[in-house]
DNA sequence: TCGAATTTGTGCGTATGTATC
DNA sequence: GGATACATACGCACAAATTCG
């Protein structure tokens, strides 16, 4: 009975991705009844459902109890400009104003001390105070990033701008809050990695637990000094990270 | 009867994962059987199988007929250097030398036509003709690095370099061979975002279904010519993408 | 070498809960 | 309320791989 290699669930999932990726089932259409698609291929409720599973779990296909099963919408996702640092104002600001959306945010500061991976990423020591300040940042007022900024106390204590929103220098990027203290950011390193969404991160931004999201661990620079550290996220669903790369010309 | 906030499947995979990651259950060592855990956790067979599926979707644990499910191995996961092109040789060679791994890749080309998305990357027309070449990298024999890359027939036509990894610029960078047939590339555009596994990449990769994938939609532009184009697909778990940008100082 | 026990992967049929319409 | 649909759960059967006496 079993037939060849494959498993039918397999099989059966292969079809429904072809017909998905091919465009013949829309984003947004229903997909047929579990029941339908026993009758349709012959197979039993079982390999079906299974063959569901692996659709969803390659973020294809969201199932609606009591409803149905729909093809999801893949939004074609926001470019977001990285690779570009020293402009003037807030980078997330005009990033999405450049998109035609309205930036906005909100924040919360308070003194906290380095962890063991802080203290790596800051080059200072374990314990050291620093300032943290998480931010969720919104596009038209709709949440779509959330980001945990830490700098030295070293660096910024009993400056103006130690607290990175407040004064006249709130508001502003990294790089240019720092050129008012002295510090001259040369260099941003931003580490991208993914993983699926925390619980916490899905009810601020609205998004369904363990979507996919991007992360970014990114760490300004004054030559050796680490100034600023951040952690930050979004869906990657809706954002992708465009860095643009000068290249060096090749010695000959 | 049935507990009211997570389903059983759930509320095992939690715990397991909890052991798992605090090192409780060494990577390496083996899980308690299906029929252990029944037992063990008073739940049936099926919420067992599913919170181990959950868990090998997540790469935490895998599953050989016969012999048992195993804590996988976590490798940390590596740095891979962007940012910096114009480097002599192969790139990813490069990359995978200086984390002391020995790279190796097979790679397959032809002729195709260009799609509306590849029209739109490259700048040229719909059907215009490209030649195509996928790869497969590995690092010390391991499968780690899906790719697929297009170059106009326009610009690589006719030329000693038509072919990526034949004649004596085999396995060099883009960039060194673009500079042989007097193609001067001066900016690379990495459009980074992430997503579920797919079943083909998970089989090629040796990765479970569904795991999170990086992704990145690379161009090479020789001022304003697209001369190639490639999609690059690697595990999220083994790979950080790592950037590093130069910051142009603010104008006073 | 052989065979029995164990273990996972797969597949089937069914029952119940719950959300949607 | 009733019909439909998906999610979860139970119990069972068989195949293939592994382990071990």
């Amino acid at each position: 009975m079993t037939e060849l290699a494959r498993p039918a669930y397999l099989r059966l999932a292969d079809a429904l991705r072809a017909e998905i990726l091919s465009g013949e089932r829309a984003p947004g259409s229903r997909m047929p009844s579990i029941a339908a698609l026993q009758r349709e291929y012959g197979v039993s409720e079982q390999p079906v459902r299974q063959a569901l599973r692996v659709l969803t779990s390659e973020g294809l296909v969201e199932g609606r109890p009591g409803s149905g099963t729909y093809v999801l919408e893949r939004p074609t996702p926001r470019r977001m400009g990285r690779g570009r640092y020293g402009a003037v104002g807030s980078p997330y600001a005009a990033e999405v104003r450049q998109q035609g959306a309205e930036p906005s945010w909100s924040f919360d500061s308070e003194r906290t001390h380095a962890t063991v991976g802080l203290a790596n990423r800051l080059g200072v020591a374990v314990s050291d105070p620093l300032m943290q300040t998480r931010y969720l940042f919104r596009a038209d007022d709709i949440p779509v990033q959330l980001s945990t900024s830490w700098e030295p106390m070293s660096v910024v204590g009993g400056t103006p701008v130690v607290l990175p929103e407040n004064g006249p220098l709130g508001g502003v990027g990294v790089v240019e809050r720092m050129a008012a203290i002295g510090i001259l950011v040369t260099r941003v390193v931003e580490d991208v990695s993914a993983r699926p969404a925390l619980q916490t991160e899905a009810r601020a931004l609205g998004l369904p637990v363990g979507c996919t999201m991007l992360t970014i661990e990114r760490t300004h620079w004054a030559d050796g000094l680490a100034v600023e550290t951040a952690d930050i996220v979004m869906s990657a669903d809706r954002y992708r990270l465009a860095y643009e790369i000068d290249v060096s010309p090749p010695r000959k």
